[in-house]
DNA sequence: GAGTGGTCTAGACCACCAT
DNA sequence: TGGTGGTCTAGACCACTCA
C-alpha cells in the first residue's frame, strides 16, 4: 500500500503540471484539502512539504500555498541527471561504450577515497559516452566487491543505478558531489574526443548506502562545452 | 520563543561537533528522546529529519540514527558558499573590488532573465574577488529597484545577501543555481587574471523571494583553477 | 517478540496576512 | 477579525531489524 501523502501530492503535482491548477494562483487551503482527501491536516501538510521542496508550489504563512511555474524553475530538482535520462531525451543521439570492467585491487588513491578494507578489491568500471558520434564523458566508476559480488558486462552498458537498486535491493540515501576543473589525462585525451578543448569538468561522486556506509566513488569526466549543472536549493526553516 | 525542535536539534548537533556523541553509534532511540527533552514524538522526529538533512544522522528503519562522521562528508551541504564565507577563512588573504555600481535600464537578455516590466529599473553590482592578490572572481549581481530602492556603496564591498536579508528584511525563499563552462569575455580579461585559462566557470543563480517572486540574477565567472562545488543530495522520502 | 522508526489521526494553540 | 499556515501534543497502528 502506497503512502497517503504519496498519492495526494502525486494528484496536486498531475494537476499543476498539467495546468489544472495554474501558476500564480493559491492552492485550495490545508482545512480544504483534508476535506477533499479525507485526511488529517499533518498528512496534508507532509504532501504540499514534498511539493515544496520539489517546486511547485511556495508556502507563505497567514496566505496560503502559491502554486509556481515549474516550466520556468526548469528541473530537475538537483543535478542528479544521469545519463541514462539524458539518452532517454537525445534517442538514438546517445549511446554508451564500455571501455574497460575489471576487478581490482585497489592503489593508494582509491583506497583513500573508498576507505576500503585491506585485500578488499573493487570492481572498475570505465565507459565512455557519446552524444551526435562525439566522445563527451569519461565516466570511471568503483564499487565495492563485498556489497557487490557480481556485476555482468550487460549491467554497464545501461544503468548501473538500475542494477544496484533494482535487482540488488540496495538502497541509495545520499551522495555527495564534487564539482572541479582540471586539466586532461592521457586518459581523457585517450577517450574522449577533445575538440582542442584544455580542461575536463571533473565531477567526483561519493554514494552511500541506507546504512551510511560508502559504496561507490564515480569520476565523471566532462568535455566543458557540453557540461551543465543545476542545483534547486531551498531555504531549509 | 523558538522553536522546540529548533532547540533539540541545536542541542544534538552540538553533541555530535563536539564528539559528545560518537560517529557509528546510534542515536538515543525516539521514545528515549521525547522522555529526554519532556516533549511529543512528532516534535523530536522534526528535529531529527533537521539532523538528517543537515548530514548529521542517517535514519534506518527499525534499527535507529546513525551518527555520521561529519568530517568525512565535509561541508557545506549544498554548495552555497558565498565569498563572505570564503573570506572569512581566508582572512586578510581575501578582498572584494566593487568596479561598477549602476542603476540602469536592462536590455533584452536580463529583461528574459529577469523577467522584469516595461519601464522598470534594475542595479548592476560588478566585483573582482581576490585572493592572494590575484582576481579569480568576477560577480556581475542585477537587482530589481521596485524591491530594492537604495542600493548604498558601502554594502556592495562587504556581502549583498546580508544586506537583503539583514536590513532589509526581505527573505530568500530559493534559488536556482546553473553551472557551465564558457569561454572569457573581453570583460572576463579585463577584469580578471586569467593566467592563460582559455575557460571560464559560469555560475548563474537565480534567488526568489518568499512570495516566489524572482527579484535577482547573479552570475558568477570563475577562473576554472580554483573553482570548486560541492553539493550533497539526500533521496527524500 | 521486543524495540525501532514510519505513517496517520484529531485536536489545540499560535503567528501571520488580509480586510 | 476570520482565515491561513506553523507548531505541538498524545495516542494509534504498521513495517522493519535483530536476537
Amino acid at each position: 500500500m502506497k503512502r497517503k501523502y504519496d498519492l495526494i501530492y502525486d494528484e496536486l503535482a498531475k494537476q499543476i503540471q498539467e495546468g489544472v491548477i495554474k501558476p500564480g494562483t493559491l492552492l485550495p487551503s490545508e482545512k480544504e484539502l483534508t476535506e477533499q482527501f479525507e485526511t488529517s491536516r499533518e498528512t496534508i501538510r507532509k504532501a504540499l512539504n514534498l511539493l515544496s521542496t520539489h517546486g511547485y508550489i511556495q508556502k507563505v504563512q497567514g496566505k496560503g500555498s502559491i502554486v509556481l511555474d515549474i516550466n520556468k524553475l526548469n528541473f530537475p530538482i538537483s543535478g542528479l541527471v544521469s545519463f541514462k535520462e539524458l539518452s532517454e531525451k537525445m534517442g538514438q543521439r546517445a549511446k554508451s561504450h564500455v571501455e574497460s570492467l575489471e576487478l581490482l585491487s585497489p592503489g593508494p588513491h582509491l583506497q583513500e577515497q573508498l576507505k576500503v578494507h585491506e585485500g578488499e578489491f573493487i570492481w572498475e568500471v570505465i565507459r565512455v559516452r557519446e552524444i551526435d558520434k562525439e566522445h563527451i564523458i569519461l565516466d570511471k566508476d568503483y564499487l565495492l566487491q563485498s556489497k557487490i559480488p557480481n556485476l555482468p558486462l550487460e549491467q554497464c552498458k545501461n544503468s548501473l543505478y538500475e542494477y544496484i537498486e533494482g535487482e540488488l535491493g540496495l538502497s541509495i540515501a545520499f551522495a555527495k558531489k564534487e564539482i572541479t576543473v582540471e586539466e586532461p589525462t592521457d586518459e581523457d585525451r585517450k577517450y574522449l574526443h577533445l575538440n582542442g578543448f584544455s580542461n575536463i569538468v571533473v565531477v567526483k561522486n561519493f554514494v552511500y548506502l541506507e546504512d551510511a556506509s560508502l559504496f561507490q566513488y564515480t569520476e565523471s569526466r566532462h568535455r566543458p562545452d557540453k557540461f551543465r549543472f543545476i542545483d534547486f536549493a531551498r531555504r531549509n526553516k
